[in-house]
DNA sequence: TAAATAATTTAGATTCGCCTAAATTTTTAT
DNA sequence: ATAAAAATTTAGGCGAATCTAAATTATTTA
């Protein structure tokens, strides 16, 4: 198939995969600020991988990946959740570590290391921050999940993603207040004033969250 | 300390530290050699390492590495060696299969990574293949080994390492004759019309190996 | 010790990935 | 529909890491 790829290739297609969630065509400058680099920067790169034949580009036209181009995004993006994933279950980080380190696993190009680590995590489904972990095949098990913002009152949802999972600060909210993937969460009033909420979770505690905190928290 | 450094950067300054094992100053064309690249490129590489001051560099004089350089040296070869250890231990990898992986591996930069994989795995003090594993200040338990061809008759030793250890035609020959790292050998004759030796294993099984197989065996 | 040979370095290119500044094209606003 | 603004590309350059071919230095051999 494809010749070998580099590290910053390897990044940008993955870029423009996540960029693509929103809308299918992406723009230059949205890949430039996704990777911290500069427009021509990413014009440069643009020609490249078009000529590699894993973007479909014209110039001034946007860019969007071939199908050839998703499956190896696809493919890195498997490696990326799968090594967070034995961060956090094996070597005990915190979900807030790992994402820096699996940005650099995820381009150890060895195809028997990603099935064999799959294999030995016992075939996870979701990464630390409640993302699909794609199979071997390329297929991910899209959740349609909504914002806490969005959930009906008194309807009961488990907490499937959280946004910013970078964010230390936030992890410290949510361990104190005990909410993590997989938490059961009933919304009991939400309080227009300042678009708090008052939830009551898992182990019976009642208590209130913040909008921001709401926002950042996805559930099904 | 020192700032970044890549992994062209990283392999020279392996490549050197193995060198200077044999001979305390090592050649350009030594360098050029194990690294299977051109002189020219050496020379250009050692002069970037030199003005980084990981290397004593002078023109036609050879090269060594700096207390700096080892330092580095050590801390690449103890996360390749641990990441060998993972991949045996953990992902039921045969031992001429891991070398290229952690080739690539031994460069991922996080230090807690290193230091968790350690934890992880128990803090094994030999990869698979015998070499010794530096602890996590740098300090290597070097073993007085020697090769089974010096070993005296009727005195017992242990395998420790097996060099040549990417060859899957050896891993084959040491399977059937079920030998590994750890078993108990006593030479019982040796046979100079070709070098070939009778040896007895912990397994009460006594069988003859040639010399080339008794050269590839290091044992203590 | 002088010539031949081997080792090493220098010179000059190339590719990748990035940058700044200038030019061009597209989009938005008047 | 123009002019202004924004987005994008081109031009030109740079450092890292590699190469080949030529020049230089060191070593060996006669
Ligand atoms: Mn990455
Ligand atoms: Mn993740
Ligand atoms: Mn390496
Ligand atoms: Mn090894």
């Amino acid at each position: 198939m494809t010749e070998h790829l580099s590290t910053a290739e390897e990044n940008y297609i993955k870029s423009i995969y996540h960029l693509q969630q929103s809308e299918s065509v992406v723009s230059t400058n949205e890949v430039a600020a996704r990777l911290n680099t500069k427009a021509a920067s990413v014009t440069d790169m643009l020609k490249r991988l078009n000529s590699k034949q894993v973007i479909h580009y014209e110039k001034y036209k946007g860019v969007s990946l071939s199908i050839e181009g998703e499956k190896i995004a696809i493919d890195i993006i498997r490696k990326h959740r799968l090594w967070e994933y034995f961060l956090v279950e094996k070597l005990q980080f915190k979900w807030d570590e790992v994402h820096e380190i699996a940005e650099e696993l995820e381009h150890i190009s060895s195809k028997q290391l990603v099935e064999r680590l799959d294999n030995y995590l016992g075939y996870p489904k979701f990464d630390p921050h409640g993302d699909p972990i794609p199979d071997s095949k390329g297929h991910i098990q899209f959740q349609e999940q909504i914002s806490l913002t969005d959930l009906t009152i008194e309807k009961p949802a488990t907490v499937s993603a959280v946004v910013g999972s970078q964010s230390s600060e936030l992890l410290e909210l949510l361990t104190h207040k005990n909410i993590g993937i997989g938490t059961r969460i009933v919304i009991k009033r939400k309080f227009s004033y300042d678009n708090s909420m008052e939830i009551e979770t898992n182990d019976n505690c009642t208590f209130t969250i913040s909008k921001e905190l709401a926002m950042a928290l996805f559930v099904r």
